[in-house]
DNA sequence: TATACTTAAGAACAGATGTGCGTCGTCGTG
DNA sequence: CACGACGACGCACATCTGTTCTTAAGTATA
């Protein structure tokens, strides 16, 4: 990504990028002027366009520092937890590979995700306990199926699998001592798209 | 460190952060005013000047946005997904509460910890399903009815209940068509502590 | 009850800041 | 040679922004 800039673009980009990362804020205009001694501000504004425009930061106008890192996933650091391999099948490393990693959190991070504590054994069928907890994605279109969580017009929010049939939606427990509700004015607040349980 | 703040200056440094690590550079006095309602910006300052008093942030003086986190581990510590509440029981909180945060990846990271996926259905009644994720304890001694990796001396590995009894222990598995195993030799290679699942 | 702290309004000001206009020089390309 | 890019100067302007001062209500503390 770095390629279709120029030197002196790539050296702004990465004194803004060194300056967010370490001091916690970026510079101004001036500031960067002063950095590679460009007396005018003008002549900033001329890289911040071209950095701009080539979709590495984005800006917000007139404002001060409103400077944004775009594709910049922050200083590389070790983060998740070990993926040591599969179980219940096979033979396990003696050795925990170091290289492989999972991080939850990443995992799920998509803009808007929200996690719900899930209370009660609606879904037990599902594999989803009583305090489990669930990854709900608001900007994903519900498809027969799926598990959702659901508001009624009332304002309760259900956890249920989502079967849009004719003129209502039929809201389906994972649990055979329940019976499935039917109702007409619901949305989808979000598709559940993971479940974490902490147990211990 | 957050106990000593007032609820009101709490909310103005997480409304900070979280612009910070979200949008990537903060706020202006007025921003936050606008935020909280505060007409007038010494209204903020009041606040700014608490927070940096406290330690918990760091400002230069008269720049733009040029507040500085400090005691903030970086990125990895203000990752995290937003805790909207629980679901299934109650009513949905209209506002998700952005303060409110759970990071997953922190939530297991003990030690030692290691993930292993999980291949089979020898778990299901226990709400672990082929596919999922465990998150493994090694340094955790195995009570009865914990579930653990187990070991056995040919070096197979295997997740199953643990049920030491007389001058054995019995892996039970959590499916009622499977039987359990009675073994001598065996370890437990840790506690299970968490499961992920992720859908989609 | 008196004191201190927190929270906030309103007004005003100096300086910081982003932005636009015009101009200029250099370099590589056709 | 002309042309377009990149890089930069200088200037000017409108806001944005931090800051200070004064006042004041509410709350907790001693």
């Amino acid at each position: 990504m770095l390629e279709q800039l120029t030197e002196r673009q790539r050296k702004v980009y990465l004194f803004i990028r060194d300056l967010i990362h370490n001091r916690g804020y970026g510079p101004t205009v001036r500031e960067i002027g002063e950095e590679f001694e460009i007396a005018s501000p003008n002549g900033v504004m001329c890289h911040l366009r071209a950095l701009e425009r080539k979709g590495l930061i984005r800006r917000s106008k007139r404002e001060a520092r409103a400077i944004e890192l775009l594709g910049d996933t922050g200083p590389e650091s070790l983060e998740g937890l070990p993926l040591a391999g599969r179980v219940a099948a096979g033979v396990m490393h003696e050795a925990i590979e170091q290289d492989k990693r999972i991080d939850f959190t990443s995992l799920f991070q998509r803009p808007g995700c929200f996690v719900l504590e899930i209370s009660g054994d609606s879904m037990i069928e599902a594999q989803i306990a009583d305090g489990d907890f669930a990854v709900v994605d608001p900007n994903r279109k519900a498809v027969s199926g799926d598990i959702v969580v659901a508001q009624t017009d009332e304002g309760n929010a259900t956890m249920k699998y989502w079967f849009p049939e004719k003129d209502h939606v039929r809201l389906q427990p994972a649990n055979s001592t329940m019976e499935p509700m039917y109702v007409r004015d619901v949305q989808a607040l979000g598709v559940v798209v993971g479940v974490v349980r902490r147990m211990s």
